[in-house]
Order: structure tokens, then C-alpha cells, then sequence
RNA sequence: GGUGAUGUGGCAUAGUGGUUGUGCAUAGGAUUGCAAAUCCUAAAACAACGGUUCAAAUCCGUUCAUCACCUCCA
């Protein structure tokens, strides 16, 4: 099963098929966040989509060393001279230590991750944790001559790498082209030429965020730390590079170019980039201020919202869409995945209570392998999740005795459900919202039996009297063959 | 302007040169005291126009529309 992973690799804009650099280990970059607000379902795509990569890599037996890095510092808010550090702005409006800024936005990221059942990457170091490695590497920049200081900054030289190197080999742009058509913007006296980027940025006095280095005070240019600290934990060259296809250019582009010079080879081996989520047909962004954060969507606090969205449901909505295509947020979307879990989760339920016949009518290692081709085929977790469905009506045509399995069937679908559902897929039973105290019970069950009483007595009217009012309180209660049963909605 | 995408039933999302699929919504039926859940059935799409082909929604071309990146953004 190993070697049929086929993986969309940006760089050749081609699917190819997965050889690990070393057959060992695995070494996965992903570009994490910038702690200087909270997670939006934006950011929650890229989490989710490597980490369906990386639960599916242990999955295939292959050891694998994830690093996702918290930017607590470098990320400009422009690319000019007064161009302020993300956090240092923040940290000023709001009179708080820079660190303290991104120890609380931190924080909160780790529990929405939590909540998304994201697993925790093995590495998640700090950009401000390698300043450091960051100066090594310029240094090294420096030294092979791609590097140019003016008044404390330092910049790349980009013509000079384009003669030797190809600049724009990822985004697919042309240096020419991007002579011609870069904005103009103010204050770029500095660079020899529009399209060259920092790697070093002197810090002008308002800056509270700064760090000694050869050329000045100041901090590190916004590409670098991802080629530094890629460096460090996973070698000059590893296998996968990811991130938001917004950061394709310039950030890779220029990470590749850096790291060209700096450690002779380009840094990953497959690049893969997950699409946008959108609202309204329009990226979810912060500069466009039309983003919803996952907060919002546990609360149901938020203008766009008609309701309160589980974090199980969110993660089920980001992988019915397949990591490269745009998926478009809309609650009528979101409210069918919120069902559609419900039922695959009942399903995944009522499978374990099956009751094992003479005759199987399904197929179930054909279904099996039509899973796994869709997984290896970059991670189509749409199909996966399709043909999940197709055993969620077998399931409840066996529960409801319009069918049957051999009990070699059953236990391989039990088994199924269990990789692929909550091992690969990362999705887990909705947390009973309450009722989990014996005090909740034993009201419920009181009740319910007086409901039983009525119903043999066949007093209808008293029976569906606390039917209803106990929907209204959100407990819905159903009779099944087995006698009554309620749940806690959301 | 440059680069790269995308346009699939009411919504969201897959897939494929020939019979399309999944979830939600809709209609009818089964089941149920009635519901819920479940099952069965149904209707309904492949942006427009050309071309290639025995056959195209799928390949090619043109047009239209939308989006992303080119400035921080996942």
C-alpha cells in the first residue's frame, strides 16, 4: 500500500507518486500560524488538511518528524521602512508585553487545535526561539554574495540568483514579469530592485521587538525563519514542505531561494498547498475582515451564524472538500455536515451491536480498497468520505434486517470504521453535551417511565405532551424496538 | 497588466471519454399510535459556443463569469 500515496507536488504541478528522501523518516514542514489573534476557520484548513496527512503517513507505517512553527515575530505588516512587526503593534495597542501577546494567542490556538482533534505536531518551535539560526543562515547568505546591507538592513539579491537559479520555478511567475508589474510602493529606496526581499530589518526606535545582530538592531526578515528552523529540525533538504496556497509567493518562493544559497539544495521535496476557505464566494481572510473565528463557531456568537457548529462538525466540513479546492462556508453547508456526521457517527454506533448472518451482501474488501485508493490518491478525503456513506446504508439495511453480513464482514468493516473514520480521518464521537450525571439520569429516566405508563395506557396525548417539551429543551427522545432512548442535542 | 485556478442538480462537494457519486434539502412509499431514526423509490446538474471523436459534462479552442497570488494573510 506504501508506494501507490500519490501527492500534488506544486513545484511540478503534476501528482507524483510519494518516495520518502529516506526510507526511515519522514520530515514534514507546515507554515503555522501568526499568534496575533484568534484561529479563524481559515486557519483551521491547513491544520486539519496536514494533519490528515500526517495521522495518514503513521498510518502507512512511516515514521514521521512534523514541524509547525508559531511566527511570534518577523512577519512585516509592510515591506517597507516603517513597517511595524505584527505583534509589536498589536502588543502596542494593547500595552502588553510582546510575549505576553503571543503567549495568550498561543494558548488559544493550541486549545482550538485541541478541540479540532489536531493532532499536536512533534516540533513547534518559535520563530523568536531562532533568531539565532536566523542570523546564521543570513550570514551564510552573505557569504556565498546573494546578500546586500544598506543602513542595518540586509536584502537578497534576486537578479543575481535568477542568472544561476530560477526564481518564480514554484509560483510560476518570471522575474521580468514581476519587474514590470510589481506595485509601487513607498519607501523602498533601500532595494536594489522591488522584487528583492529582507533578511534582515533594522529596527527603527518604536520597535519594541528586536534583537542584536552584525548589521543592526533588529529582527529577522519574514521568510527566514521557516528556512531556518526547517533547517535545523529536519536537515537542508526534507520531504514536504505545506502551507496555505496564499503563501506560495513570495514567502516559499523566496524560502527556496534563500535556502538555495544557504544550504545549496532546494528545501523540500514535494510542496503542497491547501486552498482557501471562502465566505460568500470571497477568501476568508484578516485583511478582508470577512473571517469567522472558530471561537465564533463554537459560541454561535457571530453575525453570519444561524447557530452554534460543533468542533467535530467543522472538521468533517473541511475534509468533505478535498484540500485543493476552495470550499465555500455557508450555514446551509455547514448544518449538512453537522448531519451528515451525525448519521456517519450513529452508523460507526449501530455497527458495533451488528448481528453476524450466513451470507454477506455486500462487498466489503471491495469497499475497503476503494478507500484506500481514494486516500492515495492526494489524500481524497471527499471520496473517502463518500464511500463511508455507501457502509453507513449497508450498516443500517443489516440494523433494520433488510441484509446481512458474514461475521469476517462485520469485524473488517468494525475495522474500517475505526482506521479510517477516527484513526485517519481524526473525527470522534460528539462529547455528550450533559446528562452524564446520575442526578440528569435518574429525572430522565423518571420521566420516561412515566411517558411508558401513558403509552400503554395509550394516552397519547400525555405521551407526546412530554415529548415536546422536552424537545423544546433540546432533549430529543425517540422510541425504538428496544425501547425509548434520548440524547442532548447540541 | 502578469501568473495560476475554477465554473457540476436548491446548497456544498467528488469523479470520469460511453451506465455518474456523496451529504443536506425536496417529493412519494414502507415502518411508527403519531413522531424521530431507518429503509426503498423519484425528480433534478455538469457556464456558453464551436471543434476532435462512433461517443464529451470529461480532450482542444474561443467567449463569458468568478476567485486567488503579484502588499501582511492559512
Amino acid at each position: 500500500m506504501k508506494n501507490n500515496l500519490l501527492i500534488y507536488n506544486t513545484l511540478t504541478r503534476k501528482k507524483e507518486i510519494f518516495i520518502p528522501i529516506k526510507a526511515s523518516l519522514i520530515g514534514m514542514y507546515v507554515c503555522g500560524p501568526t499568534v496575533y489573534g484568534d484561529a479563524h476557520l481559515g486557519h483551521a484548513r491547513p491544520a486539519i488538511t496536514f494533519d490528515l496527512i500526517f495521522r495518514y503517513l503513521l498510518y502507512l507505517g512511516y515514521k514521521v518528524r512534523y514541524v509547525r512553527n508559531i511566527t511570534d515575530v518577523g512577519h512585516l505588516e509592510t515591506d517597507t521602512d516603517d513597517g511595524e512587526d505584527k505583534i509589536a503593534k498589536k502588543a502596542r495597542l494593547e500595552k502588553l508585553e510582546p510575549m505576553e501577546v503571543v503567549q495568550f494567542y498561543t494558548d488559544r490556538y493550541h486549545e482550538n487545535m485541541n478541540q479540532l482533534n489536531v493532532k499536536k505536531p512533534s516540533i513547534e518551535p518559535r520563530a523568536s526561539g531562532h533568531i539565532i539560526e536566523q542570523i546564521e543562515m543570513i550570514k551564510k547568505v552573505f557569504a556565498e554574495g546573494y546578500a546586500y546591507e544598506v543602513n542595518g538592513s540586509v536584502y537578497f539579491d534576486v537578479e543575481k540568483y535568477n542568472k544561476t537559479h530560477d526564481y518564480g520555478k514554484l509560483s510560476g511567475r518570471v522575474l521580468e514579469d514581476l519587474m514590470s508589474n510589481t506595485r509601487e510602493l513607498e519607501g523602498q529606496s533601500e532595494k536594489k530592485n522591488s522584487y528583492d526581499f529582507a533578511l534582515w530589518k533594522k529596527a527603527m526606535p518604536e520597535h519594541i521587538m528586536r534583537w542584536p545582530s552584525p548589521w543592526s538592531d533588529g529582527f529577522p526578515g519574514w521568510h527566514m525563519e521557516c528556512s531556518a528552523m526547517g533547517c535545523k529540525y529536519l536537515g537542508d533538504r526534507f520531504d514536504i514542505h505545506g502551507g496555505g496556497m496564499d503563501l506560495l509567493f513570495p514567502h516559499h518562493e523566496s524560502e527556496i531561494a534563500q535556502s538555495n544559497i544557504a544550504n545549496g539544495s532546494d528545501p523540500a521535496k514535494y510542496w503542497v498547498h491547501n486552498n482557501m476557505v471562502t465566505i460568500n464566494g470571497q477568501k476568508m481572510g484578516k485583511s478582508l475582515n470577512n473571517f469567522i473565528t472558530l471561537n465564533d463557531f463554537l459560541s454561535g456568537k457571530h453575525e453570519a451564524l444561524e447557530q452554534a457548529y460543533s468542533s467535530m462538525t467543522i472538521r468533517f466540513f473541511i475534509l468533505q472538500a478535498h484540500y485543493r479546492s476552495t470550499l465555500d462556508f455557508s450555514n446551509e453547508a455547514l448544518i449538512a455536515s453537522e448531519k451528515g456526521l451525525s448519521k456517519l457517527m450513529n452508523a460507526s454506533e449501530t455497527l458495533q451491536k451488528l448481528v453476524a448472518s450466513e451470507k454477506s451482501d455486500f462487498d466489503v474488501q471491495r469497499l475497503k480498497q476503494k478507500c484506500y485508493d481514494g486516500l492515495n490518491d492526494d489524500f481524497n478525503s471527499p471520496i473517502l468520505i463518500a464511500h463511508l456513506f455507501e457502509a453507513v446504508k449497508w450498516i443500517n439495511s443489516i440494523n433494520d434486517g433488510k441484509a446481512s453480513l458474514l461475521k469476517a464482514d462485520i469485524d473488517l468493516l468494525k475495522e474500517l470504521f475505526n482506521d479510517l473514520v477516527f484513526k485517519i480521518l481524526g473525527l470522534k464521537p460528539e462529547e455528550e453535551a450533559a446528562g452524564s450525571d446520575e442526578l440528569f439520569d435518574g429525572v430522565m429516566n423518571t420521566i420516561l417511565e412515566i411517558r411508558k405508563e401513558a403509552k400503554i395506557k395509550k394516552d397519547w396525548a400525555l405521551a407526546d405532551k412530554i415529548r415536546d417539551k422536552l424537545s423544546r429543551l433540546n432533549i430529543n427522545v425517540k422510541d425504538t424496538k428496544e425501547g425509548v432512548n434520548w440524547e442532548v442535542k447540541e
